[in-house]
DNA sequence: GATTAGCACTCGATAAGGATGAGTGCTAAC
DNA sequence: GTTAGCACTCATCCTTATCGAGTGCTAATC
């Protein structure tokens, strides 16, 4: 079906729309791309390719545009390619990420922010998920009569804290006992097994404590649950007003508010659980309407081989996934060692 | 130089604008402004007011367009009159926003969510500076041998943290020592009194924990720092897209990437210290290129009657500056009473 | 002397026509 | 199977014409 010289030619269409944004003529290909074929037969073998579904026409005398199958045949081949990361330029961004990096949300701000500033695109990032990481250290502090301040260190360093109210005051040194309870029963247990019921077994065995411990376990579990909740981080929005794709504004205005709207493109990339590190939805492959002519590519960092957030690039689906692919597998595992290497020192 | 109907002229101009956004013509004005004068009469007095400044033409015969002097004097008249606040509406407001409040951070970035939302202009909202308020709980918490979280609640109910590490450990009964010393010297201090000598001071006292002390000292400071930063929100910068003076994509992108870069705009918020609860910047009186066409209306919010924040909106200088300023009062007055109500709980 | 009706004039916006050229599909020759 | 040649398409650009909202000026009016 997709002989040799069919795939040279879509992939040398592809190559060239990238970096032109201009829909592809004949006569360009058979110019800048030696096939050995003049540009009647190049011509026959695109109009074979628009039947198949790979190309499209803007008009009906205009050059050819790549479909979303196009890049996704084009991404597929090139992927499955092993691709080599150039250690000197990883090393780089890497030591330029460790000069300002303090704590786990931090460096992934700021990652974010450095990929878009190399790449030229919108970058994303998902705030680390700490739900599975394990608890260093929790600590009970009271503020004052009715106020409790809940604070979870995690392994990666990781400080979470929610302020909350009891109806009735908890004497001091009860509150201290409490605290090093916790910490002995849960030191080492990550929020999702304490969700699991963790929390209400360990606390059976504390008799003495039966009534604060029932007034502060909803406390407790409410801040639990407000923990886990993801972030989106996304920087140099601005970089998509200049693709030339995104000209129309009412276009750009949709897929701008769809980001800032954070919800819906939270869920998509925390849905999409491939089991690849490196994940490519191409242009319709996307869910939801506004960024349906957007690719998303996304690259996982994990603390001890599990996956606690991504960070991604968002554009138009003419971009150069190769590059981009390469560029943000550097960020994902710098990111990913970084993290490890901190944890490492407990 | 200014005579009443000249300003009733000018005013009926800015009002059509402000809704219409196009040049206006006499016989608008005549129209639907009753001044009792003919088109002529009008035409004559826009004349005047072109060459007092407060008028200009985009072609040679075009309708007039306020000038920022225009929008300049048509503010401070309509500020200076006395400005009634809609008690219910800001007891909606009120309500929406303690809904959802948990801490000082989340309130300002859900206000200005909130603004955002109903005014269908950006907001910005600088993070709060707790540098002046007063500290109501510190303490050391050892993460591991080598790393100390270091957790300062303020008053209200603002909790920040940084994690530092020391060369060699310190005992955990020392730490906790430490930690009751500073809580006992440094409560109800600010921070920025604590850097003005206050600490060092403090631990002259104890000779006890001198070498300690000499350790834990700059990284405390160092801590201190990171903890007066000043972040900006800015919520709804597709609002921007849609107005019609910013249909140039070039323009637009130009003040989206200034908002996003954030430090410059930082400093003009700031920086900008009027004794006034509203501060309203109109076109060229913004210092910055970027937004020499927008105009920032900004509020202060307060705790015990100290500005600790800012909230604020950005758009074309078109735009009501009355009903905003009004919206944006609000929105203070319901941040510091929010705040100051929490604080009484201490 | 201030106001206003009347009118010539300006200029952006919109539409229509024409030229240009990049590109295609098809046919017939190689 | 490949390719040269050619008619055809259509977006883009440029020119020209029309339209109308709005101005400034002048002369008549109050």
């Amino acid at each position: 079906m997709l002989d040799e010289r069919k795939l040279r030619v879509l992939y040398a269409i592809i190559d060239s729309y990238i970096s032109s944004a201009e829909p592809i003529g004949s006569r360009t290909i058979s110019k800048y791309h030696d096939l050995g074929v003049s540009p009647a037969t190049i011509r026959n073998e695109m109009s074979d390719l628009e039947d198949l579904g790979y190309l499209s026409k803007t008009h009906s005398s205009s050059g050819r545009v790549p479909s979303d199958k196009a890049y996704r045949l084009y991404v597929d081949r090139m992927i499955s390619n092993e691709q080599k990361i150039d250690k000197r330029r990883k090393q780089e961004i890497k030591s330029i990420l460790e000069r300002e990096h303090k704590e786990l949300d931090q460096l992934v701000q700021n990652s974010a922010k450095l990929l878009s500033q190399i790449t030229s695109y919108t970058a994303l990032a998902l705030s680390p998920q700490i739900k599975e990481t394990k608890i260093k250290h929790i600590q009970l502090i009271p503020i004052d009569k009715t106020q409790i301040l809940l604070i979870i260190v995690n392994e990666t360093g990781l400080v979470k804290n929610t302020v909350f109210k009891m109806e009735n005051p908890i004497p001091d040194d009860q509150l201290l006992a409490l605290t090093n309870m916790l910490n002995v029963k849960l030191k080492n247990k990550s929020i999702a097994e304490i969700e699991k019921g963790a929390l209400s077994e360990v606390f059976t065995e504390f008799y003495r404590y039966k009534s604060e411990i029932e007034r502060i376990l909803p406390a407790i579990n409410k801040s639990m649950e407000s923990i886990e909740t993801i972030d989106l981080y996304a920087d140099g929005i601005t970089k998509l007003l200049s693709f030339p794709e995104y000209k129309d504004i009412e276009k750009v205005r949709t897929i701008i508010s769809f980001i800032e709207d954070k919800n819906e493109l939270i869920q998509l990339l925390a849905d999409d659980t491939f089991p690849q590190d490196i994940s490519i939805k191409i242009g319709n492959e996307n869910f939801y309407a506004p960024i349906k002519d957007c690719s998303i590519i996304t690259a996982t960092y994990k603390l001890d081989g599990e996956t606690i957030g991504k960070i991604g690039i968002l554009g138009p689906t003419r971009m150069d996934y190769v590059s981009l692919a390469k560029t943000l597998k550097i960020f994902s595992e710098n990111i990913s060692e970084i993290i490890n290497n901190y944890n490492v020192s407990k």
